[in-house]
DNA sequence: CTGAAAGCGCTTACAG
DNA sequence: CTGAAAGCGCTTACAG
């Protein structure tokens, strides 16, 4: 019988208390550590799990990826965590990620260009073995720095110029424009593209393209209104101005989507009748809406797992391949438009 | 003139790179890393700094706090990633996190035990200077290896018993208490609390409670209703036995009180005329449905952020103190009950 | 103001 | 089947 150690309680143990306790060398506990099973003694295989757990061993993992060279750890730079597609998102990159055993290191950039930088330079000081981005900026430049790095990146939901990196995104332009296809189908003479300041404007660019793609070559009407904030007089006066049947707005995300939807019945217009809305729609809540909600839902958590799997694809193979990968959107039709 | 290392593109560069590149020993290097200004020449450090650049150098955190045994990493394992209450509560910890230097390791437990357990053995050997867990077990002897651990922990918006460990929650028992003195106020006579299988049992218990605290000694019915998914079956039955007033449900949480509006809507019973409706709301859309939702809404953001806070107290000053905190929410009077 | 050397907790080529 | 030793990229006590 070895006697126990008691410092466990004061200090952390290592490779070399298990070798210790055993009286062997570390050479064979991290061997065993690393599953080289068929190189040690059966005997000494179970002394050392046996040691393992009497003192509640962890093998650190700092030290480890310090001598391989790889950390195992994948960092994330979301542009806004307090959000619900956030949530989903980084639920489907854990999915792919616990099961191949890569960690998450996740920082908010909050739409906030420096804190975006901070974020990349922790990461890269952690050791990170690649990089996930939801990007602030569209200019590639300001991301150069990280491919002197040398570290695998994918972008993930917006993709930079010139398209340097691999990126996962959202069909934008495709279901903005089977959306539009749509409305044309129903008749509506009069699209308002409704967009806020200050949310990702080269997504919503690429919203507002494919909706043109279908009015452009019909007798759609298609305007542009930005609004501020809850401040919707833009909006009100482009109603105002309005002659002829109702017009449809279609709203650039699903924030403004509600808001508009809350707008409108302050001041007591009638959706679908007096004004039809439509648009891209985060709620998840369509249904409990009245009217249901009429929108492109897009899939958060598959763009998750794709981006993951990306990530780790690129990060393995060290394949320099800039796929862009584009995750189809959903058109749900209820009660809106 | 110095040479310019062509290396950077091939391989990280150390701080032996930095220092060779300057001609001088690491340590000196590492001082001025450290920001010990006062024991360099101002040229040294110039220079330095030139070479810093020039090389695109970060300094190894792993390597750091492998040194130093202070990682400036937590660990934080969510019960459920795919809830807008978790966005909430990451973004309100990396608001203090990100000020403090310190980062964030996330895992999901998806409501997983075992996977959980996996989420906890993972931050342990990634070196984590402390713990932020939602447990998924009642029962503290489930996390009884992280004390032997001796990694400060705090728990957030559930608590474990016997409670061993600081916590920071929603005032669950008290909000409810505060709900049901106001459907005691508004002449109610029976409270359904809806509850729904597999929503963390022991919270609800607490929010249950909370509202028996007031029905119990006063005329109000109290009845627990259990429904599993989206089958409500049971409350169709309580429902309909049902004679008098209309009674009033309270949901344990905010989906379940989104379902509940949507059924009661396929059934055509109308709210609150018919039936009033109430309870935990997260959707932040409680304005939008129709009718408004009054409701208990939490604050998980002021929950992160007092997480955050609280983890960071016990790692710097190594206090032992298991301090229960918790996190007022808000009642919201709207027309639904 | 500066540096050589030891050491943090691991892994692995080499030797036996 | 096992081990001594070197080294991953840092920091710091000690010495000058």
């Amino acid at each position: 019988m070895i006697e126990i150690e008691k410092s466990s309680l004061m200090t952390k143990v290592t490779i070399t208390d298990v070798a210790n306790e055993v009286g062997i060398s570390k050479t064979t506990v991290s061997r065993y550590l690393n599953g080289q099973y068929n190189r040690i003694n059966i005997n000494t295989q179970h002394a050392i799990q046996e040691a393992i757990d009497a003192l509640g061993y962890v093998p650190n993992q700092q030290a480890r990826s310090l001598k391989l060279k790889e950390s195992h750890l994948i960092g994330l730079v979301i542009a806004d965590m307090a959000n619900t597609y956030s949530s989903h998102l980084i639920s489907g990159i854990q999915n792919v990620f616990r099961q191949q055993g890569y960690s998450l290191m996740i920082f908010d950039s909050a739409n906030i260009v420096e804190q975006e930088k901070h974020a990349l330079n922790q990461l890269l000081a952690a050791n990170v073995d690649g990089l996930i981005l939801q990007p602030l900026v569209k200019n590639s430049d300001q991301y150069q720095f990280l491919s002197e790095r040398n570290v695998p990146v994918v972008l993930v939901d917006r993709q930079t110029e010139p398209q340097i990196w691999p990126s996962v995104t959202s069909d934008n332009f495709n279901a903005s424009k089977n959306m539009a296809k749509i409305l044309l189908d129903k008749q509506y003479k009069q699209v308002i593209f409704l967009d806020s300041h200050g949310e990702n404007p080269w997504t919503n660019q690429l919203r507002y393209d494919g909706i043109a793609s279908i009015t452009s070559r019909s007798d759609m009407d298609l305007t542009y209104v930005q609004v501020e904030m809850a401040d919707f007089t833009p909006l009100a006066a482009v109603l105002d101005a309005h002659h002829g049947p109702a017009p449809v707005i279609f709203a650039a995300n699903g924030e403004l989507l509600l808001k508009c939807l809350s707008w409108l019945k302050s001041q007591q217009i009638a959706v679908p009748t007096d004004v039809a809305v439509t648009g891209y729609d985060d709620s998840t809540l369509g249904d409990l809406i009245t009217p249901g909600i009429t929108g492109v839902v897009q899939n958060p958590q598959v763009l998750g797992e794709t981006t993951a799997n990306s990530i780790l694809n690129h990060i393995k193979q060290k394949s320099k391949i800039v796929d862009q990968i584009e995750i189809p959107s959903q058109i749900i039709e209820r009660a809106s438009c």
